[in-house]
DNA sequence: GCCAACGTTGGC
DNA sequence: GCCAACGTTGGC
């Protein structure tokens, strides 16, 4: 059982569009990074939690907690060339991109700002307070995930 | 819109 | 394998 953090950007995606979902599941594709592809693909698991978070908009911040509901399969929007993220590299038969479903479990009452994040002298470890980072998946402690659980109340 | 920090690409 | 050029991410 591992815990997670899961970037989008809420214009794209967010955290009301999973909600309106049938049974709240949905597809995580776009993932073209390949040390968060090889997360996704090698590490996560069903029944992992992740935080949802908001990147690139006004108020960066953890909105709502998700559960991975699938193992990884391959992200067939690699595959069309209609596609936002399409990528002719990724063959059908060796496939290059992964991707996992997600089930919301809820959304915060209290969204938890990475400002706030930063100010917590308990999570200044996480890759998403650091610099530089741009990683789409991250991995958190459960020190970390129980930490930020309490500052949203 | 700016820009730092990466990651990727491709010539050599 | 090196590295310059280019593209992307994402906070501010």
């Amino acid at each position: 059982m591992n815990y997670w953090l899961m970037k989008s950007e809420p214009d794209a995606y967010s955290i009301d569009h999973l909600a309106v979902q049938k049974k709240q599941i949905d597809h995580w594709d776009g993932i073209r990074n390949y040390q968060a592809r090889n997360f996704i693909r090698d590490d996560m698991m069903m029944g992992d939690l992740a935080f949802f978070y908001h990147s690139s908009c006004e108020i960066p911040a953890i909105v709502g907690i998700i559960e991975i509901v699938s193992s990884a399969y391959p992200d067939y929007t690699a595959f069309d060339p209609a596609e936002k993220y399409y990528d002719p590299k990724s063959d059908i038969n060796n496939p290059r991109w992964f991707m996992v479903d997600v089930f919301l479990k809820r959304k915060f009452r209290h969204h938890v700002s990475l400002k706030a994040i930063r100010t917590e002298t308990e999570l200044q470890d996480m890759r998403l307070v650091q610099k530089g980072n741009r990683l789409s998946i991250l991995p958190i402690t459960k020190r970390e995930w129980n930490h930020i659980l309490m500052m949203e109340n």
